[in-house]
RNA sequence: GCCAAGGUAGCUUAGAGGCGAAGCGGUGGACUGCAGAUCCAUUACACGGGAGUUCAAAUCUCUCCCUUGGCUCCA
């Protein structure tokens, strides 16, 4: 059975989808006004495993996106740059894609456009105006919240405590706290509606879209925690007062943040690292391990050490890979006496294995689990014989809680270069091969250290 | 002020009442012409301070200290 941290309740729930083997999961996807930062990645690989998993325990997933291509941030860059800011929109949709694809992120079903919904996002708006839990003003159409009850719910917060406000309220409102559904524009870009021109506020993209796709209720909704409050808050209040059905999301779940030196990594701040070039420094695999190898809800400090110790972590396991492979082609017998020692340690390690991520997809626990298991068959293949039965069976085993995590242990190497110095460099260890048969140690030597200073690392078998 | 998340070996993290964890790092050994890599073993006052509950607390309760985040831009 898996659980899994629900922020409405705050505490841990046995996952009861609302269709058996079926599960509908939305996230918040990203404002394309920019590259994505790599807080970014951390929330959409988490989501991307637990979609994994979700699939291989048999869930048929359907994992659904928004891009938020129209908001005031991508105007306001627009504007900065003279460009266009649907064209803006598109170019960073295109590198949002890019990125996700790769980090390895291939479990969302459909990206959804919030531009391409404006006929649902103007339909729920009237919806709200029908039934009173919004009104019009000069500048727009704005949800009530003092008509839905249980505002706050999911941030815990009373509507009292909520006077706090970095930016003026608009005067015209009700209250302070209600929030746009359509802000009146006649600045491009714009699209008519029952109330003139003009543009969706925030939150009422993601409650159309998944009225959309999923209907006015579905399983789980995920993003980051900063989301909690207003956006998902907003969500719940504009869904559930358009459909009168409670709840509109079973399980809510929330990521914890990405700092770097004990600070949140964002925009404002200007700390932030883009996934691009973090990808230069870093194979995508290395980030993936060093962001599974934290329990998802929980902060993760980001540094180059810790990613240097992510990397050498993971290179133990592509070693093991390594290692099987090269057993399998030393020519053991097909089965061997030892086979159902190997197949016990297996089993055991597989359901402790899927343990860890039913428990609330605790993937650093699921991890330490595959190093014991790395540890105790490296310790039996010194005392043990082993054969290839065994040995396919590991080595399916861990193309399996590869396909989980999302990592291809069978993948040549972490390295990368280009191919002529490849080829280059080929020569050079070819030819002081030879010397080392002829016991040329000195010139042998000589080259691997001349190579080293060029940090070209040579190990011999 | 209000609402949250944290503080576990040198570092990064699991665990949530009773078998002292995983990885990185350190050390030793095996292997090697040597080095490295690899593998094995081993190491480390481990649970922020104090009080309480209990036969038993890193884990539950209370209290204090510290860090971070949210409070209408945010993954």
């Amino acid at each position: 059975m898996i659980k899994l941290y629900n922020t409405l309740s705050r505490s841990k729930e046995n996952l009861n989808t609302l269709k058996k083997n079926r599960v509908k999961l939305f996230v918040c996807g990203p404002t394309v006004y920019d590259n994505s930062h790599i807080g970014h990645a951390r929330t959409y690989i988490s989501f991307d495993v637990i979609a994994r998993y979700l699939k291989y325990q048999g869930f048929s997933v359907f994992y659904l996106q928004n891009i938020t291509d129209i908001d005031d941030k991508i105007i306001n860059r627009a504007a900065k740059t003279g460009r266009d800011p649907i064209d803006l929109a598109r170019e960073f949709e295109a590198e949002y894609l890019k990125d996700m694809k790769a980090l390895g992120v291939e479990s969302v079903n459909i990206y959804a456009r919030a531009t391409e919904h404006l006929p649902e996002i103007i339909a729920q708006i009237e919806t709200l105006l029908d039934k009173g839990f919004a009104y019009e003003t000069e500048s727009g159409v704005y949800f009530d919240e003092s008509k839905f009850t249980d505002f706050g719910k999911l941030s815990n917060r009373k509507i009292e405590d909520l006077h706090v406000h970095r930016i003026k309220p608009d005067p015209h409102k009700r209250n302070p706290g209600d929030f746009a559904l359509w802000k009146k524009k006649d600045m491009k870009p714009f699209w008519d509606s029952p109330w003139g021109p003009g543009r969706p506020g925030w939150h009422i993209e993601d409650t159309a879209i998944t009225g959309e796709y999923f209907g006015p209720q579905y399983d789980i909704h995920g993003g980051g925690l900063d989301l909690i409050f207003p956006h998902h808050e907003a969500e719940i209040a504009q869904m559930e007062s358009a459909s009168g059905l409670k709840p509109m999301v079973r399980y809510w779940m929330h990521t914890g943040f990405l700092n770097v030196k004990g600070e949140k990594m964002s925009k404002s701040l200007g700390n932030f690292i883009t996934i691009k070039e973090l990808l230069k420094e870093y194979p995508a695999e290395v980030f993936r391990f060093f962001v599974l190898s934290t329990h998802y809800r929980s902060p993760i400090d980001f540094s180059q050490e810790i990613l240097e110790q992510s990397q050498n972590s993971l290179k133990r396991i592509y070693k093991f890979h390594e290692t099987i492979g090269e057993f399998l082609s030393d020519g053991l017998p097909e089965k061997g006496e030892n086979d159902e020692l190997y197949m016990e340690i297996l089993e055991d390690t597989r359901s402790k294995f899927l343990e860890a991520m039913d428990n609330d997809f605790n993937t650093p626990h699921a991890l330490s689990l595959l190093f014991d298991f790395i540890r105790e068959t490296n310790r039996k293949f010194k005392e043990n014989d082993t054969s290839k039965e065994s040995l396919y069976n590991i080595k399916s085993f861990l193309t399996e809680i590869g396909e989980i995590l999302g990592f291809n242990f069978t993948a040549p190497s972490l390295e990368v270069g280009d191919d002529l110095t490849g080829e280059l460099i080929d020569i050079l260890i070819n030819t002081r091969q030879k010397l080392r048969e002829k016991k040329d140690w000195e010139l042998s030597d000589e080259i691997r250290n001349k190579l080293g200073d060029l940090d070209i690392n040579l190990e011999d078998k």
